[in-house]
DNA sequence: AATCCGGGGAG
DNA sequence: CTCCCAGGATT
């Protein structure tokens, strides 16, 4: 029952209260009837591109995979969650060694449970499978039930781990959608749009499902995982000796770099800034040179402040004209690597400079046919240009 | 849809 | 340092 190469037999079981799912018999044709564009015959040779890829490649010498049994193999997917292979394999020995079984690991202490995954992390996935056990220790005979809903049902198990369960512990033709896969996905059929969008994420089970091959499902699986961990990986994948390159919309639009779409980061802080543009009578207007550290070093740019007292103080100490005449322009957004900057613009007519600041080597009468001359910051060129139309 | 859980590895 | 990873539960 857990060997791989078993053919997938019958699998309604015994307990038959609920009504028939009402899956249709032949799934896997009508959705690939529905998928369009992209080239069907392409399409269905993935899977034995990959598995033909598997033979000579995969990785057959997992903790897991000898024996390769239900309990096995749920308790190895609840590990993988969130944590690569290399940190498993040495919690999966320890904790199999412990609890060999779903019968132990149903009548254990949660103490001892939480002790065996000390260090994993994650740690609610112990509790959901411990309380996982114990409810098929219930319902289930003292089993793993082998039915897609069934599983979804326990604790900690989400669709994707259901499918990694079906197929590699039965053989059952579930699909899986996984990091890996989702990354592969995306980068071979051209998929835009970060993966953990739901509607994205939609589109890639709907192709997982088309993919499903006839036979070797474990493997399938087990092949899906492979590849991307170990040859589509997210950095510098190995498109070279991919058996897929000449299908990959990624690799042939050249988009490696940016497929999958990274997940949108947070919201940069906004900072504010507030410039002055000075003009004097013969409409010139006044530059000030940053300072030779932080953003823009050295660069001419406007007189610039954090806020309006600061501005006020600065001016009246620099130059001859009233303050309260200031004109607010609208407002400009300028986005950095690490921030983004509002400007508000404020437009002054004055005299000229103090006497006693006006030689200041900081400071600088410019013309306005002399401006595109200038190195000016973008977002303060810009604004320039625009006060000239 | 957003957030949380968490330690470790890669760049 | 940041980002990501064999996700799922909760809000």
């Amino acid at each position: 029952m857990n060997n791989r190469k078993t053919p997938r037999t019958s699998r309604r079981h015994e307990h038959s209260e609920e009504p028939a799912l009402p899956l249709p018999e032949k799934p896997r044709k009508q959705v690939l009837h529905r998928a369009q564009g992209d080239g069907e015959s392409a399409r269905r040779d993935i899977a034995g591109r990959l598995l033909a890829w598997f033979d000579r490649h995969g990785r057959f010498d997992l903790p897991w995979q000898h024996p390769r049994t239900p309990y096995r193999v749920w308790l190895s997917e609840i590990m993988l969650q969130q944590t690569q292979v290399s940190v498993v394999t040495g919690y999966f020995d320890r904790f199999i060694k412990a609890l060999p079984d779903l019968s132990a690991l149903a009548h254990a202490p949660q103490d001892d449970v939480l002790a065996l995954w000390s260090g994993l992390g994650y740690y609610a996935r112990a509790r959901n499978l411990h309380a996982a056990a114990k409810l098929c220790a219930e319902h289930h005979d003292g089993d793993l039930p082998r039915d897609l809903d069934a599983l979804v049902a326990l604790p900690g198990i989400g669709r994707s781990t259901a499918g990694a369960i079906l197929s590699q512990a039965w053989g059952d033709p579930a699909p899986i959608l996984d990091g890996n896969v989702k990354r592969v996905l995306c980068r071979v059929f051209g998929i835009d749009g970060w993966p953990g969008m739901p509607v994205v994420e939609k589109r890639l089970w709907s192709i997982a499902e088309t993919l499903l091959p006839q036979t070797r499902l474990a493997d399938w699986t087990q092949a899906q995982m492979d590849f991307g961990a170990t040859l589509c990986t997210r950095a510098n994948p190995a498109c070279a000796i991919c058996p897929l390159q000449d299908v990959c919309v990624a690799r042939i639009e050249g988009r490696i770099g940016e497929l999958p779409a990274p997940k949108p980061g947070k919201a940069l802080p906004q900072r504010e800034a507030l410039m002055l543009i000075v003009e004097d009578a013969d409409g010139r207007v006044l530059l000030w040179r940053r300072p030779p550290t932080g953003v823009w070093a050295s660069l001419w740019s406007l007189p610039q402040h954090e806020d309006i007292i600061e501005a006020q103080a600065w001016f009246e100490r620099h130059l001859d004209g009233d303050f309260a005449a200031a004109r607010a322009l609208p407002a400009l957004d300028h986005g950095f690597s690490h921030y983004r900057l509002r400007i508000q613009p404020h437009l002054i007519a004055v005299n000229g400079p103090r006497a006693a600041i006006g030689d200041n080597p900081d400071l600088r009468w410019v013309d306005r046919a002399e401006l595109t001359a200038i190195g000016l910051p973008a977002p303060v060129r810009k604004l320039l240009q625009e006060l000239t139309e």
